[in-house]
RNA sequence: GGAGGGGUUGUCUAGACUGGUUAGGAUACCUGCCUUACACGCAGGUGGUCAUGGGUUCAAAUCCCAUCCCCUCCA
């Protein structure tokens, strides 16, 4: 019989194909049975990935194809899977691409034309994304796929605010926030870059309260900040100066007492030991200032201009305060000596001048007061794999601040409140309706608090987090749909990558338990991050990102799914190169050669009924490999119970191509090709379709193309994503034990054919010419079939 | 500075929780082979002080302590 397979390797342009067909078979639509509660529903918290630039991440596809994996593993594990995609689209990246893109400033252009240019950028970068997606093979949701930048989306990111606010969980604050004066705006710690500066370490006398002359030397690299001091501290272990503590010191030219502290924070090797601590100088300030209960001086207005505090030195640019109180510390030899230093100091990523720190006014989400039940929750929080809960754990013991929610950025959710002109208070919508009060008029007459009639629309947005924590509560149509909500959440895992476990992870925590009092999923997958093939990060300033679109377009998906899986274990960070990504696309050619092999005889029709086994009259070799087939379900199944691919594709790999191709298959190919002999012919065939279409069940999760064309060529016209995983048995259980003796029989018998010379070529023996070796009495059993694999005479 | 993960052949990686034959695999390299599925293949081979030092043990890649180095996150 000629093969219905003649290629002679798989062409992975036949994916589109694939695709095409599943599409027309609409084979992963989820629609919840109605009044049915053994549906099974198993939903996926998708991460939206964030279109930021380009390329896209290699090691994102990865993240991405994994997850698909689960889809499929639930999905064969006969469950209703709901696979949602979804694409985050707020937030600051797409500020700063858009900016460089265009070649505009935020500030510098009508708001409403910006958030055009934003979304403009952002629709191009999420084609990309959804393109690779789809041809990775994700078995999501494309035709409903959300944004979070959605008027639908960003009701319900409103509506949270709204509700918690109502709840008394949140609140208007002035704290210290990172402010660049060159672009006349709070930046995010995402903008800020570090560099080496060269600077001047001032070593200054202030003297001691007591008695006004024994005087402290105290180093500091920002004088011009003198006037904001507050303290001046120590570290506890430096008892140079333990007789001083909790005396006073005076101020060098402002004549201010403040007092002598200790700090943990002080490094007795730096300068003199002793620091003073100004609102604000850099961060370490802020921390001693709350640490300490400091009351905050504000030293710097929002011009760059010093504040009235200054005294003598007020309303001056910040750079000519620091050369005028210089000048002065100088003049009256209040100054020990000078160092020129390299400073580690923050700087604004687009202007390039250095970051400042003053207060302003920014919401708050409580979030202390939750630590306690969320480290209850995070305990009943299954981990796969269960190293990384420690993440979640240490974060949750570290948290020492509310969550400061609001940003004044443009491209975000905006936040729905509008402040009385008159009494200054906030005012709040109702819930249910998309706001944006920066353009438009609030939604109510009067103000709740004094009945006055002017409003000022709030301009901030929220953090990108307030957007994406609710994913959870966004796919399972809360407060949109009750029926559908109670069905579908909590969801059952939320999959991510390692280094968002403290914000993505941790927000959806802390937000959905605010909101509904619930675990918003008991499940947690973490998936290390790809880094580049010396083990390193990528990231866009290295400039060591792959791009995954040219890898999938020149080897396909099922070899990039299938290296994916087989790279390294869960949970761990796996290197980007295409040398490995290339050697898997062999295993796809090995699988697609034994399925040309097959193709040539008929399928058995009792193939997939396991009772048909024990009644089968099937040959020794036949019961062996069959043995050795149910060894791998059972590693298969334990793998994908875990979520771990890569016990699947490891040991799939291992048995497919080491034993079952490179021993069993040699050894029946005389029996399958023996029409004389039909009772051994039969046998044989039954053997290689079960344990072949088994491979193709159980690989199905990590290469769903190759397998269902497998599959539709030689056994069903249902594609095989319908098929549930293959079950177990025991039945040839004590043929295990003749693995490990056939193997080393075959490999004794080439080596025996290699190093003998047949003496009509002068050359080493072919694996076909003929030999004499006896059989060990141990495999007496499967002498036939070795006598002819080897072609033993004798 | 704090926390977490890791160091196994030229390169990548399994094994470590639960100590026990020759440390498994992949790739690269070398040698032979077109053998009725596959040269994207088949067969054979070279290559390892399991980071370093110490301890526990009859026995350590594995457990304990110390040191060094790398990566990541936070400051």
């Amino acid at each position: 019989m000629e093969p219905i397979i003649t290629s002679k390797s798989w062409n992975h342009e036949i994916e589109s194909q694939v695709l095409r067909s599943w599409d027309l078979e609409n084979l992963y639509s989820f629609t919840l049975r109605k009044n049915n509660n053994n549906d099974n529903v198993f939903v996926i918290d998708t991460p939206p990935p964030y279109p930021s630039g380009k390329p896209w991440h290699i090691g994102a596809a990865a993240h991405y194809a994994q997850i698909d994996m689960i889809a499929r593993t639930a999905r064969m594990n006969g469950n209703n899977v709901m696979f949602p995609i979804g694409i985050d689209r707020n937030g600051l990246p797409v500020e700063i691409y858009t900016e460089k893109k265009y070649k505009v400033r935020m500030r510098q252009m009508p708001r409403e034309k910006f958030l055009e240019l934003c979304k403009t950028a952002l629709d191009d970068l999420e084609k990309d994304m959804i393109e690779i997606m789809i041809n990775l093979g994700l078995s999501g949701n494309f035709k409903e796929y959300y944004r979070t930048d959605s008027i639908e989306f960003r009701t319900l990111t409103q509506k949270t605010f709204i509700d918690l606010w109502n709840k008394g969980l949140i609140y208007i604050s002035n704290r210290p926030n990172n402010y660049c004066l060159d672009c006349g705006t709070t930046i995010s710690d995402a903008e800020i870059i570090y560099d080496d500066l060269p600077t001047n370490l001032f070593y200054m006398y202030f003297s001691i309260a007591e008695n006004n002359k024994n005087q402290l030397v105290v180093a500091s690299t920002r004088p011009e900040l003198l006037f904001a001091c507050q303290a001046v501290i120590i570290n506890p272990k430096d008892n140079r100066y333990s007789h001083l503590i909790g005396k006073e010191v005076i101020l060098p030219l402002f004549k201010r007492k403040v007092p002598i502290l200790t700090h943990h924070s002080a490094k007795s090797d730096f300068g003199s030991g002793v620091v003073m601590v100004c609102s604000y100088g850099d961060r370490n300030d802020v921390q001693v200032f709350r640490e300490l209960n400091l009351k905050e001086i504000i030293s710097i207005d929002k011009n760059g201009y010093t504040t009235p505090f200054a005294g003598n030195y007020k309303n001056l640019k910040l750079k000519h305060a620091r050369q005028k109180i210089i000048e002065d510390l100088r003049r009256e030899g209040l100054i020990e000596k000078e160092e020129n230093i390299i400073h580690r100091s923050p700087i604004c990523e687009r202007s390039k001048t250095q970051v400042e720190i003053i207060p302003l006014q920014d919401y708050y989400l409580k979030q202390l007061e939750y630590i306690p039940i969320l480290k209850e929750l995070s305990k009943k929080l299954n981990f796969y794999p269960p190293v990384h809960q420690q993440i979640l754990k240490d974060w949750l013991n570290a948290i020492s601040i509310d969550w400061p929610i609001s940003r004044r950025r443009f491209y975000g959710t905006e936040i729905p409140v509008w402040f009385c002109q008159n009494c200054k208070l906030p005012n709040l919508p109702k819930s249910g309706i998309y706001y944006q009060p920066w353009k438009e008029k609030p939604p109510f007459a009067t103000c709740a608090n004094c009945g006055f009639n002017e409003f000022i629309g709030e301009e901030k947005t929220f953090d990108t987090w307030m957007d994406s924590s609710i994913t959870p509560l966004f796919i399972s149509k809360f407060s949109q749909d009750n029926e559908f909500y109670s069905r579908t959440y909590p969801a059952t895992i939320r999959p991510q990558a390692k280094d968002i476990i403290r914000t993505w992870l941790y927000y959806t925590m802390l937000r959905c338990y605010q909101l509904t009092e619930k675990l918003s999923w008991p499940n947690v997958w973490i998936m290390g991050y790809g880094v580049d093939e010396k083990g390193k990060k990528m990231s866009k300033s290295k400039g060591n990102v792959v791009d995954p679109l040219p890898i999938i377009q020149k080897y396909g998906a099922d070899t990039f799914r299938f290296w994916s899986a087989s790279e390294t274990n869960l949970g761990q960070d796996f290197r980007c190169s295409e040398q490995s990504i290339s050697n898997s696309q062999k295993f796809l050619s090995k699988l697609w050669n034994l399925g040309r092999f097959l193709s040539s005889f008929k399928v058995p029709k009792d193939l997939s009924s396991t009772e048909s086994l024990k009644n089968k009259n099937l040959l020794h070799t036949d019961k062996w490999i069959l043995s050795e087939l149910n060894k791998l379900i059972n590693t298969c199944i334990k793998g994908y119970e875990n979520y771990n691919f890569f016990i699947p594709a490891t040991s799939i790999r291992d048995f497919t191509w080491n034993v079952f191709a490179s021993h069993y298959v040699e050894m029946i190919k005389g029996r399958v090709y023996d029409d004389e002999n039909k009772n051994f012919q039969i046998s044989s065939l039954y053997t290689l379709h079960r344990c072949f279409s088994t491979i193709l069940l159980l690989v199905a999760p990590i290469c769903p193309f190759i397998t269902d064309k497998l599959w539709k060529t030689l056994y069903s016209s249902e594609s095989i994503h319908k098929q549930r995983f293959p079950k177990t048995d025991d039945f040839f259980k004590e043929f295990e034990k003749y693995t490990e003796k056939i193997i080393e029989f075959n490999s004794l018998v080439w080596n025996k054919k290699k190093n003998s010379i047949n003496p009509t070529t002068g050359k080493p023996l072919s694996l076909k010419d003929s030999t004499s070796i006896s059989v060990p009495s141990e495999l007496t059993e499967f002498e036939h079939d070795l006598k002819t694999m080897h072609n033993i005479i004798g």
